[in-house]
DNA sequence: AATCAAACTTTACATATGTAAAAAAAAACG
DNA sequence: CGTTTTTTTTTACATATGTAAAGTTTGATT
């Protein structure tokens, strides 16, 4: 736990009366590896904080299941979609490990944002954040061949590389995992 | 001025207290169609909002141009990389119109984020919304084809298609120009 | 240890989209 | 308005990456 309030402050720092305020009006749940957190039918009511565990956020698109993002300790877990506009998500959250999770109502943490500054600076901060990844994720899916995003992947990711089955890698990075054996192959 | 305020408050509610404290730490500027807003190299220690005008944020990647957004009344402009980590850009930002800006040093516009609970949950939101829409470009980039990609592009967007040049929208769309030109000339 | 299932790799072939270069059309400019 | 520049389209050809299907390896389970 004090890990996870370490990875929290590192976003923005918050002080403990913060942190107890977001506490008390949270719940701490464990879930299995394999278990879907949210699905794009439901889960929208929630928003989770990774306290323990290793997450990836998918779509289903033409039948196939890509991978959007993996997430880890500290991490905020919500369907965006729902979030942002109270209708049905897109995405699903499925744990690739056995987690522990805070859970706290979507409306709650909103109201929380809404009412203190502390709060509401880290949830923006963490929007940042969000925001930088995505571009970096972005602009190295569509501007680098696929055998640069793979090895892009193995320097920045060595961890999710043993963690995470290749064929979660392969749709992360936007390749068949045909091609991505092409590559750790070095045949290209 | 009155319908950027107006743009402002959609994204989140703000008094005319808030919207005084902003205009107060910033400035109205003019700028040319074709002038470099922000640039890889400079432009950091501003944040601007379009008061009037179009803009497009693009990156040059192996010598070529491409755009990453379009963006314009109400919206923020701000080097990313250089906004969360205090380091150099890589993004650019030119004005595809002449157009007003309304200019404010980014370290003040930090402090009212951090200061005033109103406009910090005005930047969540505002940052929200870019992941909104970032999550979108992203799916669609990645899990259309080039053509499904511009069929939507001029169904959402039929204004920039005739505002802004076919190279920035194939590159926006990320197509080669050539492809873009099959498409429209419906070949595929 | 034998069996079954899941994960990963290999092969063979198909194709969407890219690059380069030239032609055509449209816009800008004196 | 005729000329130059910019923008867009067309043509011809190249290639990275995908799909489908068959192997192979690894890991689980009894």
């Amino acid at each position: 736990m004090n890990e996870f309030i370490e990875a929290l402050r590192i976003i923005y720092p918050l002080s403990d009366t913060s942190i107890d305020i977001l506490l008390s009006h949270a719940e701490v749940i464990s879930m299995k590896k394999g278990e879907l957190v949210i699905t794009e039918h439901q889960g929208g009511n929630y928003a989770y904080f990774i306290i323990k565990g290793l997450a990836r956020g998918y779509v289903i698109q033409n039948g196939k299941d890509s991978t959007l993002w993996f997430a880890s300790i500290g991490m905020t877990l919500l369907s965006m979609n729902a979030y942002l506009f109270t209708r049905e998500g897109y995405e699903n959250i499925e744990l690739l490990e056995d987690a522990e999770l805070l859970r706290i109502p979507v409306a709650m943490l909103n109201h929380l944002f809404e009412t203190n500054l502390e709060l509401c600076n880290w949830g923006r901060r963490m929007a940042d954040h969000i925001i930088h990844r995505m571009e970096l994720h972005f602009m190295r899916r569509n501007f680098m061949s696929a055998s640069q995003r793979y090895h892009f992947f193995v320097t920045d990711e060595p961890e999710l590389l043993q963690k995470v089955p290749l064929r979660h890698i392969a749709s992360y990075l936007g390749v068949s995992q045909v091609s991505l054996s092409r590559i750790r192959a070095g045949i290209q």
